[in-house]
DNA sequence: CCTATTTATCATATGGACATGATAAATATA
DNA sequence: TATATTTATCATGTCCATATGATAAATAGG
C-alpha cells in the first residue's frame, strides 16, 4: 500500500544486521552486502550516509568497517530511515501542500490518527526490538 | 514518512471533487484540473485509468466528462488508489521479497498490526466520508 | 615505510514516474 | 450532416532514485 524508499529499506536491513554482531566489531561492506542481498557499491554509499547522520561509525583500513554509533536499545527506526525519505515528505494523504488542523484537507480528520500511529511506530520502535 | 504515489494522490483529489457534483452530472477534465490543481493533460490519463478500473464513467463530446461509476457511499479509497500503486507493492517494511507469518522478516511481528490498520483505513474509508 | 585492506568519492548509466503537446476519435446539437 | 466540444491516444521529454565501475584516500600490521 504505502512503502518506504528502497534505500531506506536497505538501511534498515543493514543496521539490523550490524546490530547483530558479536562484541560489536566492525562489519565490512562486503559482509553486509552479502548478508542482506544489496548491491555492495550502492550499499557503501548508503552506509556512508548513515555515518554522516551519526547512526553508524566507520573505520577505514584492515579490520575496519561499520559499527553502530548508538546502542541498538536507543536507536529508533526513524533515525535510520529519515536520511532517505524525500525532503518533500508529505504528511497529507491527498498530497496537499498545506494540510494541518487549521487548514485541513478533505481527509485530514480521518487520516490524522492513522498517520500518527504510523509515525509513532517508527519513532518508538528500536533496532534492538527487531528479530534476526 | 510514507506517502502515496503522486498519481494516486491526484486520483483521490479528483474523485473527491467529482463526487461533490450536484446531481452527478459529468465534470470536464479542464474543470477538475483547475479545481484540484493538477496538470490537465496528465490528469486526463489518470482519469482514463480510473474509468478502465471501473471507478469512473467517461462520456465524450459536448456536455461530456467524468462521473462516478460507483456511488460515493460504496466507493473506497483503496479502489481509487490501487490502479496507481506499484505492482511490486511490498507489505514488508524491510522490503523483503517473501515476508509472511511463516517466513517473517525481522520486523514482521512488530509491523503487522500497524500495516493491517493502514490497509484497513484505505479499504474501509469511503469517498462519501471525506470532507470537501 | 611498504603493502594489503578497507572506506570515500567521482563519473556515469538506466529505468520509471511524472509531465507536456499534438492529434485522433467520438458525440451532442443545431 | 457539419461543427463544436469533449475524451482517447500517440509521441516525446525531464528528473530522480537506483545502480555500476573505477579511482582516491586512509590505516593497520608486517
Amino acid at each position: 500500500m504505502l512503502s518506504l524508499p528502497q534505500t531506506a529499506e536497505y538501511a534498515l536491513r543493514a543496521v539490523n544486521f550490524i546490530a547483530d554482531t558479536p562484541d560489536g566489531r566492525p562489519r565490512r561492506v562486503a559482509e553486509i552486502s552479502a548478508a542482506i542481498k544489496v548491491p555492495s557499491n550502492y550499499l557503501s554509499k548508503t552506509l556512508h550516509q548513515l555515518a554522516l547522520a551519526g547512526v553508524l561509525r566507520s573505520t577505514r583500513g584492515p579490520a575496519g568497517g561499520f559499527q553502530l554509533a548508538i546502542p541498538a536499545e536507543r536507536l529508533t527506526l526513524a533515525e535510520v530511515i529519515t536520511p532517505f525519505l524525500p525532503v518533500t515528505g508529505r504528511p497529507c494523504v491527498l498530497g496537499r501542500a498545506r494540510c494541518n488542523d487549521t487548514t485541513p484537507c478533505a481527509a485530514h480528520h480521518l487520516w490524522k490518527p492513522v498517520g500518527q500511529q504510523l509515525e509513532a511506530f517508527f519513532a518508538a520502535t528500536t533496532i534492538a526490538e527487531l528479530g534476526r
